[in-house]
DNA sequence: TATTGTTATACTCTATAACTATA
DNA sequence: TATAGTTATAGAGTATAACAATA
């Protein structure tokens, strides 16, 4: 009874100010909103290509450590094995990467950029530097960096591990 | 032949130095990491539940805005129709929403929490907000509010119409 | 035993198009 | 004609589990 008291005498949108959540302050909600504008600008600068930045950001890995093997890929983008086996096929099949079995270690594929790859890569590049530099345009010149900062910081806060999880007893704590 | 000079007398990393391109400095990539964080933290939160932070979401406006059509989802979380049609179908299937068609316009649903639903979604706020919290904490603390701001305003950019992208010429202006 | 990679499976989200029924 | 919603289809990304080959 006392719960459709609250709901009856006070307006939804009141209790998430009352118990100070409200979406559109939220990082979690705000987050995403921010990355579907990152995404849309991205498909709208790369729509001729048909890469997703997901794509990019492994032909950006593959192009700044030639020789990589896809756990290197999995460290550097978070994205877990069997979905980077799917992103490096798509890519093979773009002909913008290619693999062969390591010398040294038979089970590791060393990953490398195509010729065409390699050409390509210079202009996604730019085009990215590009879509970055828009976004970043929205905010206040002095806030910038302060920004991406904080980004990295948020970024790298949840290890791979997934040992970060349970040691963020902070979630319990209140 | 001057291309393989320039990759043969310089290393991927330092031509991204160079053209001021660097993976970990870049604004998409890194609020797809940041997100990864974000999503982590609220599965850890929210995994007794089954619940997706687009679930929620969808839960807290229909919350805000009892009575609202699936239309007002869409320009409120900015999913498309048929995301949503999903959304609603997965978050009825739950018990958590309900609807029923209007009484004026027999094309539009009405959608409302159930009671079951509007119980539990006072506690799913608190621990949105827990997690929010949490995201927070990585950051300095006179920096917060002004993340929040700028992810805002990155946020809401692109307006979901998508005209947006054609009027973004800065594109193309450099 | 642990690691690298692949495959199978499944689910969420996204997007487009075609469709129904209303307006 | 336009709008609200659904459905079908497709693809991307994510995640888990099971597996083969190798270390």
């Amino acid at each position: 009874m006392s719960r459709l008291a609250i709901d009856g005498g006070m307006r939804a949108v009141d209790q998430a100010k009352a118990n100070g959540f409200d979406l559109n302050g939220c990082v979690l909600h705000l987050l995403h909103r921010a990355q579907q504008a990152a995404d849309e600008a991205f498909a709208a600068a790369f729509s001729d290509t048909g890469l997703t930045p997901r794509q990019l950001a492994v032909l950006v890995i593959v192009g700044e450590r030639e020789g990589t093997n896809q756990v290197g890929l999995v460290e550097a983008t978070g994205i877990d094995r069997s979905t980077t086996a799917d992103l490096v096929r798509r890519l093979m099949r773009k002909g913008l990467l290619a693999r062969r079995r390591a010398r040294h270690d038979a089970r590791s594929n060393v990953l490398r950029l195509t010729d065409e790859g390699r050409v390509l890569l210079e202009s996604f590049r730019s085009r990215a530097a590009e879509v970055d530099r828009m976004l970043l345009e929205a905010l206040p010149e002095g806030g910038r960096a302060g920004f991406v900062e904080a980004l990295g910081r948020i970024a790298t806060m949840a290890p791979l591990t997934g040992g970060a999880v349970a040691d963020r007893s902070l979630l319990a704590a209140e």
